[in-house]
DNA sequence: TGCAGCATGTAATTTGTTACATGATTAA
DNA sequence: TTAATCATGTAACAAATTACATGCTGCA
């Protein structure tokens, strides 16, 4: 599943532009699956293209024409495919944990800095995806909620984690490399 | 922090080999930040050609000699500048949860598979990760064992949060695409 | 006999990121 | 007046994945 298939399922909802689509990715999509414009507009292209999705144009004064992707049938059928696939992955690529790894080559100010930024950037997600209404009544679907909560759980864990085991890595003073010893 | 910057890291304990580095990603680091032999030796032959590492060529009979990087002075500074971030990003890429996602298009027995195989996914790490010491006799830098609790809170608190709240997705009966009704 | 492990790498392809380019409107 | 929002895109670049290519050893 890439950006294409992740649009193609947006559309699923009603007629949307590559900006909606944006604004979307941003508002409660982009914590396990971001996107910009860059990867949006050529995947959008690409599916018209492919007879998956059809594009209205509606012109517009001082903007560029507006242009509304819909969802044709064969691009139903198409997210029914890449749907069914039973083993979707789970990447994380994570600079962070890379780094404190390596912590013993740090100091523990540099140590304490890395960890305070990842809490705020967790507080930042916590923040934003509160606001959002998931209930009944509103326009998003089931599996929306549970996404959502999915990643509140994370976040919550990532907080816990950091504050009951900070300590491990403040604790060790900073190693020389020369007392190195070999891993493998 | 690319895949260059984590080879240079792990050489910090010891003289290894690419194939052996590929092990080491496999074991413990392969969760959170994923290399393959593609990426590996590339990398390798490019921290040489920077004079960040240094190679060993140790003959052998039938098979390929055996390429010994140690890292240099140069590669030390190198290295801590990169630790130096103060931001350093943790990002997920989840077909998984974007498949979750669109669950009202998808069957009770799809959306069973899928969770399934995820679990069986976060057990298989989480029994891979509990045969390793990480303890203070062992070859591991006390980093490693801060990020192997990391992976486990993590790990655990999937299992916990897909067993209470699969119902939410399975008892949620496939929707008709028609009935789809705008979300923007 | 066949497979797993040891050991190296390259090349094509895929995929996404970043920077650039344009330009009107509106609220602080 | 400055920044944000609306609205589109392209092109260069970076990075990693996948498939390919080779070939011996040792175990079951």
């Amino acid at each position: 599943m890439d950006v294409k298939t992740v649009c193609l399922g947006m559309l699923t909802r009603g007629p949307a532009s590559g900006y909606d689509l944006k604004k979307f990715f941003e508002s409660s999509f982009g914590h396990f699956f971001a996107a910009g414009y860059g990867s949006i507009y050529p995947a959008l292209s690409s599916l018209a293209e492919q007879g998956l999705v059809r594009c209205e144009e509606i012109p517009q004064e001082g903007k560029p024409d507006r242009k509304l992707y819909s969802i044709t049938e064969q691009g139903q059928n198409e997210l029914k495919s890449a749907l069914d696939n039973p083993c979707p992955g789970h990447k994380v690529r994570s600079e962070f944990l890379a780094t404190l790894f390596f912590a013993h080559l740090m100091s523990p100010e540099q140590i304490d800095r890395v960890l305070d930024s990842r809490i705020k950037e967790v507080d930042d997600f916590l923040k934003l995806i509160a606001d959002i209404d998931f209930g009944e009544g509103s326009c998003w679907p089931p599996g929306a909620s549970f996404v959502a909560g999915f990643g509140i759980a994370m976040a919550k864990t990532c907080k816990q984690y950091v504050d009951e085991n900070r300590h491990l890595l403040v604790d060790t003073v900073a190693e020389e490399l020369d007392s190195a010893q070999g891993w493998r």
